[in-house]
RNA sequence: GCGCCCAUAGCCCAGUUGGAUAGAGCGUUGGACUACGAAUCCAAAGGUCGCAGGUUCGAAUCCUGCUGGGCGCACCA
């Protein structure tokens, strides 16, 4: 609807400045907005304020001939101006109600626009290394990189979801170290075990799986085969309980990109090379450093060390440059906000491979503290004590996780309450808006077996327009340029906050009118009404990855 | 010391990119089932939008300076 208003406003602007009739300005995209306070209508555009700054004009005079050209148009109930020029959209409640017949024709499909245009999106999240099992943080991020693609792909865009996988480098080494140390423990040699290995139980387990495969062959080996193999034997196992985890949290990526990759092709020398060939790669003291500072950095980055190695910053130049060569026009990064000193320099590297600066972004997701019992769990990664996503989907399960993660703006902290998690109460929002799609499955079930299963063709929606009802219909309405501001913000957890209202729309209308009545009519329309709420309701659930239960 | 993020009702958070009288939920108080699911609804109370300036027709939103909290500032990954 608010598309249909905004061509109708833009059409009748550009027709008037071509008469002459207001003066030709710049106009930019937005503007429709739905006003905060209902008795100033549906929508309401403040073009002719804008108009008359620019051109030094009276806004009320502007506003006029604008209201003028519009006030004919079929679909309004009210045009007038307001305050210092705004001007003030009513709808006719009857154009509301068609709404019901594109819901009732589209299905699963309602809300599915092309803003987008087909514009290729990656969105590269979690890309967590294979050191140990995701934590509650990572959950947070593939919870937000997942119902972000989602929504980016309803909205038209051609999303491709990555994970890339950090197996080089000290980390991977440290990881081998620490399992080849375990496993001769397990033979009853002497160990002393370092303080940066990785504690977890699980390494232990690792190597106890790795003596049963190999017995005690591997000390037949020198230790750094050992530890090789260890690694790659530990470091697929991890990747493995990564994957079966994303899984049951019914996240699945299209491609899981391996650093090692960009070595065995000879990637990272090939970007090497482009970068000299730019002159933005030099050698100082000995190193080879990056000119970052070319595109904004505030400082240069070194990408291979005196000591011959490669930072992790060449890898990751590699990847960036590998992502633009295969025709993304917009990267999406995902990643925790303690990582937001790298937002200038990977932005860098776009730019020096000659993408727009604007065709990168970096989303900062904060951090997640958990509580139980209403104290803080403790975490610390080092030690090997943390919370897995695993143990949190085990016990509260995955939709009221992945509805948790999106509670908040990814940039805001998040306290995640186990308890509140847990209960299925009135304060739980998730099942407050499953109860909605509940409590409507079980009336439509009562209505058809009472032989009302209303043709939508046949039902007078005019009868809608009252009040209650009118109100769930236009959030209804609502939906696919909620989706679209989304898209456009980069922010999914607007969708969980459309579904509170959403569902707490039905609720109301629900408490105050009574679907199922003697009155024909009135009955077939309402059904036809909840239907499409309930359409709407579990197509929003479905982008969020959330069942959407007929019975609870 | 430099940089980034945050600060909104007792609590936890939204706020449509600068709009009109700042909104939900929880909690508190009072009400609604001999009606399709009360896991629901209705009503009331609750605010110097951290503080102080500035920009303009108009600021929670943009700029500057403070205060308080989080996080970064490696030839680590």
């Amino acid at each position: 609807m608010k598309a249909k208003v905004e061509t109708l406003l833009k059409d009748t602007i550009s027709q008037l400045m071509k008469n002459g009739d207001i003066p030709e300005v710049e106009i930019n995209d937005d503007l429709i907005e739905t006003p905060a306070n209902k008795s100033f209508g549906d929508f309401a555009t403040n073009i002719a304020m804008v108009i008359a700054s620019k051109a030094k004009r009276k806004p009320r005079d502007v506003a006029q001939i604008v209201v003028n050209a519009l006030s004919h148009q079929d679909m309004f109930d009210k045009v007038d101006i307001a305050g210092p020029g705004f001007i003030n959209l009513s709808i006719k409640p009857i154009s509301w109600v068609n709404v019901l017949k594109d819901i009732h024709r589209e299905k699963e499909k309602f809300g599915i626009s092309t803003y987008g245009a087909g514009k290729k999106v990656q969105v590269e999240f979690v890309s967590a290394n294979p050191t140990g099992p995701l934590h509650i943080g990572h959950g947070r991020g593939a919870a937000v990189g997942d119902i972000l693609a989602r929504i980016l792909a309803a909205t038209g865009f051609d999303v491709q979801k990555e994970y890339y996988i950090n197996d080089v480098g000290n980390q991977m080494k440290t990881l081998g170290r620490s399992v080849y140390l375990r496993y001769m423990e397990l033979l009853g040699k002497d160990i002393e075990f370092p303080k940066e290995g990785y504690q977890g139980d699980y390494i232990k387990d690792l190597a106890s799986e790795l003596k049963q495969i190999h017995g005690e062959k591997l000390l037949a080996l020198s230790q750094d085969e050992a530890i090789e193999i260890a690694k790659d034997f530990a470091g697929n196992k991890i990747l493995d309980g990564i994957k079966e985890d994303l899984d049951i949290f019914g996240v699945r990526f299209d491609n899981w990109f391996s650093e090692e990759t960009l070595f065995k092709q000879g990637k990272v020398e090939d970007t090497f090379a482009k970068l000299k060939e730019k002159g933005l790669l030099y050698e100082h003291e000995g190193a080879l450093w990056f000119k970052s500072t070319e595109f904004g950095d505030e400082k240069d980055r070194v990408v291979k060390k005196q000591d011959g190695l490669l930072t992790y910053f060449a890898s990751d130049i590699a990847y960036h440059r590998d992502k633009i060569d295969r025709g993304f026009e917009r990267v999406i990064d995902i990643w925790g906000a303690d990582h937001h000193g790298y937002v200038p320099r990977i932005t860098a590297v776009l730019e020096a491979f000659g993408a727009d600066k604007d065709s990168f972004h970096a989303l900062l997701i904060q951090l997640v503290s958990l509580v139980r019992g209403g104290v803080p769990v403790s975490m610390s990664t080092r030690s090997g004590e943390f919370v897995t996503l695993r143990e949190i989907l085990d016990e509260v399960g995955k939709d009221v996780t992945r509805y948790f993660f999106l509670m908040r703006r990814a940039d805001s902290q998040l306290e995640f309450d186990i308890d509140l998690a847990k209960k299925r109460s009135e304060e739980n929002p998730v099942f407050y808006i499953q109860y909605a799609h509940a409590r409507i499955c079980s009336i439509l079930k009562k209505a058809a077996e009472a032989g009302i299963t209303p043709e939508i063709k046949d039902v007078d929606l005019a009868l809608l327009t009252t009040g209650d009802d009118l109100e769930l219909i236009k959030m209804l309405a609502a939906y696919p340029n909620m989706l679209i501001a989304c898209a456009k913000a980069l922010e999914p957890h607007r969708i969980s906050f459309y579904l509170m209202e959403l569902a707490s729309s039905f609720h109301r209308f629900y408490n105050k009118n009574k679907v199922i009545t003697d009155n024909k009519n009135l009955t077939s329309a309402r059904v036809i009404l909840i239907d499409a709420a309930r359409q709407v309701i579990a197509n929003a659930l479905s982008l969020m990855g959330i069942e959407a239960p007929e019975v609870m």
